[in-house]
This record gives structure tokens, sequence and C-alpha cells, in this order.
DNA sequence: CATTCTTTTCAGAACGTATTGAATGTTCTA
DNA sequence: TAGAACATTCAATACGTTCTGAAAAGAATG
């Protein structure tokens, strides 16, 4: 099937370079690999097909296959007499790379700000402690810089994710608030 | 040191989300965390306390340590009588942002296209094959869209890093490329 | 309803990555 | 130069994640 194939071997090539970039932006590699055989097949595949191209066991396929399916990056198909299922692919990568700003990195944002919310609210409630209130100050300052930061980044998300274009002035928020405070102290 | 002091605790909690919100970001968690510690802290900070806070093993505290200089996250300090390093982080986290954008993903993405042009280069080649010239042709269209699109991610990655506000129009090009090919075919 | 085809599940194996802690290296002081 | 203080390295190990393969479940057919 695949010995000495050239335009077979191209399309694996390609696949593993998608499921790296995948990878790398926190998805599993396979689901990468696979996607991308189905992105570069004019009809859809079925499991066993791509299992075999891409080397792995029914296991595995069946498992990339499905969390695929809660991506929205592929849909189930079927023929008209075959018994088993067909996959083809979600061909729009930007209505992809906004499901995953919306359902993935917007909570994770929107966690996180909440977590320095909540930090900062311990800090603001003056609880006695033995620092001095100078370096309180200061912890407290940072801590609303990195609180403000977060806004700005589920800010930018949600921007994207309702399909309106990035306002520049708001990344200047994000150079503003990271270029303040240049940190000098000599005791 | 840490029993029941309500501002460090908040301090490791904060530490403890940049720390995640690091490692999603592809980073080790403990980086982030280390970062955080002393960008919450007045004054630098040795590797001993750092280690203590953190509770992290003396080799732990040192690889940490190289990585985050290697990015230019820390700059290691002196006092005037003192015999061991202390350390104080960038400021700017802005500035972090596009050093990270410039050396590791604007890389990862000239990579991919490099790689997917090689890919399509073999496809064009005209290589003997047993495949159709009609799905030969669908799957050259397709690679082409991903090379473009790694094309504009590029460009996008490069306007960053230069500063630049980014362009709306590019990424109408980002949305023309997933969205067009409306993947119709029934035979 | 039994058979066959297909998909899903899951315990265990394999793998890669992060962490430890003792040994080693380095730099300063006396 | 010896010794002390500190930093770094690295083999061993602990840890978490992914993958396998066989067994179970599910679905269509005769």
């Amino acid at each position: 099937m695949s010995e000495s194939d050239p335009v077979g071997q191209a399309e694996l090539n390609v696949a593993e370079t998608i499921g790296q970039l995948m990878q790398f932006w926190g998805f599993k590699r396979p689901m990468g690999r696979m996607w991308t055989l189905l992105y570069l097949s004019p009809d859809p595949l079925g499991a066993a097909e791509l299992g075999e191209r891409l080397r792995m066991s029914a296991g595995a396929v069946s498992m990339t296959i499905n969390e695929l399916l809660k991506w929205g990056a592929i849909r189930r198909t079927w023929r008209p007499g075959e018994r088993r299922d067909y996959f083809e692919c979600e061909v729009s990568i930007w209505k992809l790379v906004r499901r995953v700003l919306h359902e993935r990195e917007l909570t994770l944002v929107r966690e996180a700000k909440e977590r320095l919310a909540g930090a900062l609210g311990t800090i603001e409630a003056g609880a006695v402690t033995t620092e001095a209130s100078e370096v309180l100050a200061f912890k407290r300052s940072r801590m609303e810089t990195l609180r403000n930061l977060a806004g700005v980044g589920e800010m930018l998300l949600g921007a994207i994710d309702a399909g309106e274009a990035i306002d520049p002035s708001v990344l200047q928020a994000v150079v503003a608030a990271g270029a303040v405070e240049p940190n000098r102290e000599d005791p």
C-alpha cells in the first residue's frame, strides 16, 4: 500500500507536520495527523484505512476519532450500502481555531483571572502580617498588573471569538501593562 | 516560614496560576512559578530561598534558573558583600512574549511551511502514480491551502514581532483561506 | 435469534519527561 | 593552596501520559 508511493509518502509528511503543530498547540499529535489525512482526501475514509495508513492500533484510532468528533474537527458519514462508518473533516480551519479559542483558551484565562483576583483579595484583606506595608503595597500592585493582563487576554480572545477584528489599541494596553514599573531599588 | 502566612500563601497561589498558564504555553511549570515569585518580590531572591518557598530541590532550582536565564526572563544580580547569586525578573511581559514569539513560534511555523512546500513539490513533480489526475489536483490544492496558511501565520508573527499592530485584513486572509472550498462531492 | 462485522473500552505495557540527590565543578577567602 | 560556600551536572528514579491488544459491547443481516 505505501511501500514506495511518493504521493502517499508526501501525504504522511504533511500529516506529520500538522501533527507536530497541533501537538505544540496542546493537542495530541495523532489528532493532527488523522485530521490531515482526511483533509487531503477527496472522499471520506473509514477507521480501518486511517489506522492502516497512520500505523495506529484500532483502539488508538477509535480514541482519536472521538476526540476529533468532540472538537467538531471531523464528522461521521455513511455510504449507502456500506456498514461501517466513514469520516470527513471540517474544512474551515478558522472555524476550528475559533472553537478552541472559545472553549479552551478563554476558559483557561478566565480561571486564571479569578484565581488572581482571589489572591489579590487575600492581600487586600490587610491580614495581620509581619511584612512592611511598603512591601505589601508592592505585591498588591504587581498582582493587579497580572490580573489586568488576564483581563486583556480575555478581551482579546473574546473579540476574536466574536469575529471582530483585533483593535490595535487593545494591544497597546498589553504593551503598557507590561512595560511600566522599571523595577529599580538599591538599599 | 510558610506555615500559616496568608500573604505568602497568596503568592504561591499566584505562582501556581501563572505556572499553569506557562505550562499551557509550552513551558515547564516550575519556570512560571519561579518567575512569578521574583515578579512579586521587591528585591532579588537567592537560589536557596526560591527552592525553599517552591519546595524544589537544589538541582531543580538550578535547571529552572538556567532556562529562565536563557529566555531572558530573569537576570543574575549580586549584592555588595554577599557571595551567592541573586536573581531578579524581567518585568516587561510584553518583551518576554515577543521574544518567545520570535525564537520559538516563528521558527516552528517556518519549518512547517518549508516541509509543506516540500511535500507540494513531490506532488507537483507529477510522479508516476496510480492516482487519477483529478484526485491529485485535489490534494495539491489542499496542500497549497495549508502552505498558504503557514505563510499567513508567519506574517502575523512577524508583524507582532516587529511591533506593528495587526492588520485586520491579514486576519481576513486567514478566514478566507479556511472558509473556502465547501467540500462537495457525490459520485 | 444467532452470526458477523464494527466500534468501544480498559488494564497493562511502553514511552517520554520531570525530579531528585549525590557527586562534581567552580569561585572566593584566608 | 586548602578549605568553605555555592552552583551545576547527571545517572537513577518517579511520574504522568499515550498506546496496545484483547475482550466486551453494539449494530446490522439472514
